[in-house]
Formats: structure tokens, C-alpha cells, sequence
DNA sequence: GTCTATAGTTCGATAGAC
DNA sequence: GTCTATCGAACTATAGAC
């Protein structure tokens, strides 16, 4: 009986803890952080400001947390490109169709906090630490797919690494584009590949 | 008398607004607008809180001035491409050397100002009027160049306006991760152009 | 023209009822 | 577990002295 109860509670905790999380994650991306009051994310999940503080500790937790989760997601897309299945082309033609599918419109949420976790000083100082511990691993991974690319011989020659940071910056580009232009861009991802392939 | 001293002091207003501006703009970058507090400029700037709205009616004023400055800069670059000496390709790639070469660092500010117009519901109403009046205009500059390049045959085929969105979209991406990156990466700028030309 | 001091407002976080 | 009411800190903008 007790045990029933116990996962009935620890189900909802959960529940809340993600409904929290959900909205906070939009007005994160549009108000900003510091443009974002506590109340503006308990209005939007629907709950009451009290109990955003029961779950979480501070505006600051909530935050951290939202960005852990988009750094983790942002270099585990490249894992699993180096887990499909075909040459590194077909690796790299996934990767991309994957990403330039998702943006625009709340898919790009996860990537203005990044995008402000990047470049602002005025965000809690533990997600400041994550952005410095993460940072670099998307290009790594990057690094690698080229670098099996260049050995298969369908990649262009040249540092793998810088070769990363390109093909990154642009698809990151136009990730932001996506989401900032007001009518939506057709892009071709062959077009983009091009950066990497011969 | 009388002429000479209000020369002095028209040269000495515009001294201070300058001043003001100047400091403003990198502390909005570093900050975010919400995140910058009226005092940080001030202190920035050498002068006093009261000074500043003295010159300036709002935090708001400041802002916006800047966003204006900064959304003309970047219509007027590709303008000057196309007043450059040579062949379209010519002037893509003085344009790609140009944008490249400003960025990074403290260059970067009017760009960051910028990212935060286009993203961000927090700022200043006049500076959202303002986005939405030059968001499109870089695009439709560029898309001029392209098709004088696609005429002359060394621009690759297709939609003269995207294409000029993949290009400025990706130009914008490593102008962002210039700045993000720990570490500075150098990029080839004919790598850049080959996503125009054939 | 420039500064210091402060009035008025807003927001993050907590206490306590149900 | 959930909500309402409220405190204390911090910030924008202004008033008034020099």
C-alpha cells in the first residue's frame, strides 16, 4: 500500500518537474534569462509561483538544467550520425537532413538558450561552467565523421577539425535563420554537404 | 562669442553621446538588454548616472539607437560589395574577407546586439519595429549580387534569394562561433564562397 | 553640464493556510 | 501537494545641489 502510493507520488513529481521545465523552456528562449520572471514561468506551465519553487530551488536551477539538457542533445545528434548505418556520406546526408528538419518555430528553443548560454554573462554561473565543459564535444565528434570521411575519400581534404568548425558554424547559421527569418527558406541539405564533400 | 561657444558645446554633446554609446554597446552585448542595468553603462562610460539620462530619455533609447546602428551597417556592407572594382565573383570575395576579418572579439558586439533584437521578445518595442523593417534587406541585397554572378556564369544556378540566404545564414553562424569559441579557428574564405560559386 | 541622493516600482523567494 | 499573500532586495528614473 505504502509503495503504491510512493510511486503514485514520485509519477507525479515528475509530472510537474517536466511541466515546469516545458514551459520554462519557452520563455527562457523568448524572454531571455534575465527578461524571464519566476512568474512568467509558473503562469505558463499553468501552476502556481509557489509551487515552481517547491520543485526547483531558484530561477537559476531551472535554467541550469534546461541548458544541461540542450548541450547533452546538441552532441548526442552526432553520435548517433556516427551510429547510422552506410558511408560517412550517408552519415553526414542523415546529420544534416535531421538538423535543418528541426528548426524553426519551439524546435528551436533548445538552441537560444545554447545560443545565450554562449554569449551572455548574465546567466548562472554553474550553467557558464557546463557551456565550458561542453563546448568543444560537438566539434569533436565532428572531427571524427570527417576524418572517416577523408579516409573513404569522399570528403575534401584539409584539418578535420577546422573542417568541423565550419560545417557547424553554418548549419548553426542557419538553425538561427530559421527561426529569426519571418517567412521560411527552403534550404537544400546537399547544398550544405557540399562544405564537407568533394 | 556666442557662435563659438555653442559649437563647443554641440562638439562636446556629441562627444558624451558617443561616450555613452560606445560603452552601451558592449555592455548590451556582454549582458543581454535585460541583463545590463542603467548604472553598468554609466559606470562603463566614466560618467555619471545622471548624465545618461541627461543625454538619453530611457535605457530603451539607447538600445534601439545602437540596433539601428548596427542593422544599417549590415545592409550598407553588401551595398559597398557591389561598388567594388572586378567581377561579381570579385566582390563575394572581397565581401567574405571583409565580414570574416570582423569578427571575433569586440567587432563582434554590433552582431550580438543584433542577435538579440532578432530573437528576443524583451527588447524595446521601436527596436522590433526597426528588425522588421531591415530584416529582409541584407537578403535582398545579396540576392542582387548573386544573380549578377549567375548572368556573368560564375555563380551557381538556382533561386538568386536562396542562395543568398544559405550564404549570409552560414556567414552569420561562423561570425556567432567566431566569438563562442574558446580557441580561434581559421577559415578559408574561398571555402565559403564555393557555397555560390561553381 | 555634471553629480549625488532617493522616490517609486518590480521581482525573486518565503511563510503559512488548506 | 498546492495555493495566496507578503517581505526584502534591487533597479530605473528623477529631483535638486553645484
Amino acid at each position: 500500500m505504502a509503495e503504491k502510493r510512493n510511486e503514485r507520488n514520485d509519477k507525479l513529481r515528475e509530472e510537474r518537474r517536466e511541466q515546469i521545465l516545458e514551459a520554462a523552456l519557452e520563455v527562457f528562449a523568448r524572454k531571455g534569462f534575465v527578461g524571464t520572471k519566476a512568474s512568467d514561468i509558473s503562469k505558463y506551465s499553468g501552476l502556481s509561483h509557489g509551487l515552481t519553487y517547491h520543485y526547483f530551488e531558484s530561477k537559476d536551477e531551472i535554467f541550469t538544467e534546461l541548458v544541461e539538457r540542450a548541450l547533452k542533445s546538441a552532441a548526442a545528434v552526432i553520435d548517433y550520425a556516427l551510429l547510422q548505418p552506410g558511408t560517412s556520406a550517408d552519415q553526414l546526408t542523415w546529420l544534416t537532413g535531421i538538423i535543418l528538419s528541426h528548426t524553426g518555430g519551439s524546435s528551436s528553443y533548445p538552441f537560444l538558450l545554447m545560443v545565450q548560454a554562449f554569449t551572455m554573462e548574465s546567466i548562472p554561473p554553474k550553467a557558464k561552467e557546463l557551456v565550458a565543459e561542453y563546448e568543444g564535444l560537438p566539434r569533436i565528434r565532428m572531427a571524427e565523421l570527417v576524418r572517416k570521411g577523408q579516409e573513404e575519400g569522399s570528403f575534401r581534404e584539409g584539418d578535420p577539425e577546422q573542417l568541423a568548425y565550419v560545417y557547424l558554424s553554418a548549419i548553426q547559421g542557419l538553425s538561427f535563420s530559421s527561426f529569426a527569418a519571418g517567412r521560411s527558406f527552403p534550404v537544400d541539405p546537399a547544398h550544405v554537404n557540399q562544405l564537407l564533400l568533394n
